[in-house]
DNA sequence: TTAGGGCTACAC
DNA sequence: GTGTAGCCCTAA
């Protein structure tokens, strides 16, 4: 078949990332006639980013290969399972674009922290809810989209699910570009790692929770993100958006809450 | 113009 | 043989 394929290069992906976290998942044509990125992505069509974002996407959810995101639809007439080391709270996604704020808990897991400038103490979900506010997309954004704006904005990147738990596992500093490196010598004095170990302490803490835990968790979740859109207020000045960023949040907190009455914790009797 | 399905080269 | 990733085709 004519020319040989094509591999995307780092550089590549990072630029498509910061596309779609500027103008949006599906705008490839645009993203392609930015000036800002069309230097780096000059010898891709439309087709081909949306093509490499559907590969991201596949990776970012954790499946591996798109044979498997085809399966998606026999999975919903399955019987949602709740996945054990995953707070999954709700139904199964329709589709391989899965709604950040109906999985929130999922994507911290898979988060890892990659040392970056300022905001040290941001907790996972404060990140994803200021991802959330900034992309604005309806109904809230996918893993994918929510996964690039925090990469190209705040230096850090969630790992793919199964990359992570399999080639990385092992690896207590997960990977780092060589940009993020150099970042990293600047902002180490300021920066808090969150390790993998402190993700999983913390996850172990809320899958543990009673129902009245839960629900000052999800409080405390509601608190951190309404001060998120008070700070997407002030900067943007864009109220009503907020206004539907809180709606998420609340969401949030109320999965959060009806998870851990669903799963009423047996082996917690003791409190 | 975009999304989704399919094909296939390539690496392991 | 299997999984991954890039490319092609078609419908909307």
């Amino acid at each position: 078949m004519g020319a040989p394929k094509q591999k995307w290069t780092a550089e590549e992906e990072q630029a498509l990332k910061a596309g779609v976290v500027k103008h949006g998942v599906g705008k490839w044509r645009t993203i392609l006639k930015d000036p800002e990125f069309s230097s780096v992505l000059y010898l891709r069509s439309n087709v081909d980013l949306k093509d490499k974002w559907r590969n991201l996407s596949v990776m970012a959810n954790g499946w591996s290969s798109r044979e498997k995101s085809r399966l998606s639809v026999r999975r919903v007439h399955q019987v949602p399972r709740q996945d054990e080391n995953s707070m999954a709270i709700t139904a199964v996604a329709p589709s391989d674009e899965e709604i950040v704020d109906v999985k929130p808990l999922q994507v911290s897991r898979d988060m890892v922290h990659i040392p970056g400038p300022k905001r040290s103490n941001l907790s996972l979900d404060k990140l994803i809810m200021e991802a959330i506010t900034c992309l604005k997309e309806n109904g809230g954004s996918n893993k994918t989209a929510i996964a690039a704006f925090i990469e190209v904005n705040r230096k850090y990147r969630i790992a793919p699910i199964a990359a992570y738990s399999d080639r990385r596992r092992n690896s207590s500093v997960l990977y780092l570009e060589g940009r993020q490196k150099a970042s990293m010598k600047i902002d180490r004095d300021e920066t808090n790692i969150l390790t993998r170990s402190q993700i999983d302490l913390e996850l172990e803490k809320i899958r543990s929770m009673t129902p009245q835990e839960a629900a000052a968790f999800a409080a405390r979740a509601v608190a951190e993100a309404e001060a998120a859109i008070a700070e997407a207020e002030e900067a943007a000045k864009e109220a009503e958006a907020a206004e539907a960023d809180a709606e998420a949040a609340q969401a949030f907190a109320d999965a959060t809450t009806k998870s851990a009455k669903g799963r009423k914790s047996p082996k917690r009797i003791h409190a």
